[in-house]
DNA sequence: TAGATTGTTAATCGATTAACAATC
DNA sequence: TAGATTGTTAATCGATTAACAATC
């Protein structure tokens, strides 16, 4: 009943026990304890309660969570359960990659047009989808109703592009480029940066190898 | 002198500041103020220098910083000044964007191999790389040193492919696969799911367009 | 010296976790 | 009733932020 604030850390869990909820099912595993769920999730277990417990009450004390009405649940809650119209701009090979990607045009998300400022590549068929002139983003989205644009472009033409999705009323940015992009306030823009995780990785990496606990490795 | 531990927020934060930084310099500016840096990442100026007083003392009071330098000092952080041989399995769309991706081949990242298990790949050119067959790993691991795999299969074979990773000694991986790894707990995985964005976008929208904050969209 | 801006302090806020009462 | 497991409480921990003393 209550329009509950659920905490932005939890939100980011939600669609890994989505998926985790996916596994359970195609393993015809129809019941499930928070311990069995937060290790196929790979969390532990309180967490995974504490999460739950701001979406409702969905589990039987005693039982465990019904897996098939948990994945409802938590779907309806994303807001997975409306349809989603996507528009992806940038069709080189991340661009091609997003468009075939099984969670981009499963389960809510729909890529309703590939648009690309390269004239060559128009009319190229790529996950079913002809590439279109990137000048159509306007028409695309009142078409549509796309509130949902994806940038895999390089980082120079990202801005350019972000400004015409929020011209042409786009106001949820899923940004590839590796560039920081100025919106106005109502815009939500998630950046996504494939080598930042890779740099996470070598400074772990790093510590691994330089020093133990007590600094090891300083030339005599 | 310190190997202070780096709070993980910040070390998160850190590539984003390398970048911004980069940008900086590509326009030719020297000098920095914690709250022009901070515009640049993205970020609010307290805590831009809250990170940055992890690393030391690089700034100058009543001036700023020098962004060379300060750019310097966060890539020895990070360990961007030591040489990273990564290898890439899964040359489909999302391997290819990876092998061309600037950031997974410049400043201290390698690429020295691309693996795939499918034979009538192997021997096709990609980034400059042959296309190698994903029985070659051990032996390349071996033979470069590498440290990183990154992992760009399909959900079906990313645990297998991780299996033989850590049995060839890589000890960290970053999996763009949908699917929990289970590693040894010395082995650190990074996931990158490319759906997980798009979901708590969707999640944001949903809450823009019902209700504001006193309940609306309630059919009467 | 006056102005600017860092680096640090301390207060606040949010997230995690263990423990357990509620209850199937 | 006994056993199991949720949902919640409360304590802990870490991250964010504003404010400002230090200092160039």
């Amino acid at each position: 009943m209550s329009p509950t604030r659920i905490p932005e850390a939890t939100v980011a869990r939600l669609p890994v026990y989505l998926r985790a909820l996916n596994a359970l099912l195609e393993g015809d595993i129809r019941t499930c304890s928070s311990e069995e769920l937060a290790t196929a999730a790979g969390v532990n277990s309180a967490k995974l309660r504490k999460d739950l417990s701001h979406l409702g009450s969905y589990g039987t004390r005693g039982v465990g969570y019904d897996v098939e009405y948990l994945r409802y649940q938590i779907s309806r809650e994303i807001g997975l359960t409306q349809d989603w119209p996507v528009v992806i701009v940038g069709i080189g090979n991340l661009g091609h990659a997003l468009a075939n990607y099984s969670g981009f045009s499963s389960r809510g998300f729909r890529t309703v047009a590939l648009l690309d400022a390269d004239t060559s590549r128009h009319g190229e068929l790529v996950a079913g989808l002809q590439i279109r002139p990137f000048t159509e983003l306007a028409a695309i989205v009142r078409e549509h109703g796309v509130a949902i644009g994806v940038i895999a472009t390089p980082a120079a033409a990202a801005q350019s592009v972000c400004d015409s999705m929020v011209g042409a009323g786009i106001r949820s940015i899923l940004n590839f480029a590796p560039s920081v992009l100025s919106v106005p306030e109502e815009v939500d823009v998630r950046m996504v940066d494939l080598s930042s995780e890779l740099q996470i990785l070598a400074y772990h990496e790093q510590r691994k190898s330089n020093g133990g606990p007590d600094l090891e490795g300083v030339p005599a």
